[in-house]
DNA sequence: GCCAACGTTGGC
DNA sequence: GCCAACGTTGGC
């Protein structure tokens, strides 16, 4: 299984509102970014991710599963667009916020301090172990 | 609200 | 195919 972490500024589509979607999951639509589209065809069911709140919080507030593979974002007409759907998992007990990620040495390689703009990243398992640790998980 | 970093576009 | 101009993102 891979680990994922995605973005989303909470004005625009907040945890609170992907919880409400419950197990049916909700499209990741509205990615225009090739790399962050690239992400997302590698994805397979099952896999893990991150909810993060930018902007507004800055910090990994939840867990989200890959509930289906990636397939047309029906969002626009342009053909180059796909999107994943994702549903919610859990809260983070403790919501990470960007400042402590930052301060954790294990977590420097990490694409959200490496590459801020990027909005579906991957994620390495021990990233995912130390941030869920950090959240109070496990 | 500002601005640095990054990605995309389009003229040549 | 290069690169300047432009637009967007997101931390501060």
């Amino acid at each position: 299984m891979a680990y994922w972490l995605f973005k989303s500024e909470p004005d625009a589509w907040s945890w609170d509102q992907q919880k409400t979607k419950g197990e049916a999951g909700q499209q990741w639509d509205g990615v225009r970014n090739y790399q962050a589209r690239n992400n997302m065809r590698a994805m397979a069911v099952g896999d893990r991710g991150f909810f993060y709140h930018s902007n507004e919080g800055k910090a990994v507030v939840g867990i989200v599963e890959v509930c289906a593979a990636v397939h047309r974002d029906t969002t626009t007409d342009d053909e180059r667009w796909e999107c994943v759907d994702v549903k919610a998992v859990e809260d983070m007990p403790k919501p990470v916020s960007l400042d402590d990620i930052k301060a954790n040495p294990k977590l420097s390689e990490m694409v959200l301090v490496k590459n801020s703009r990027l909005s579906v990243q991957p994620v390495t398992e021990a990233e995912w172990t130390e941030v869920c640790r950090m959240g109070g998980l496990r």
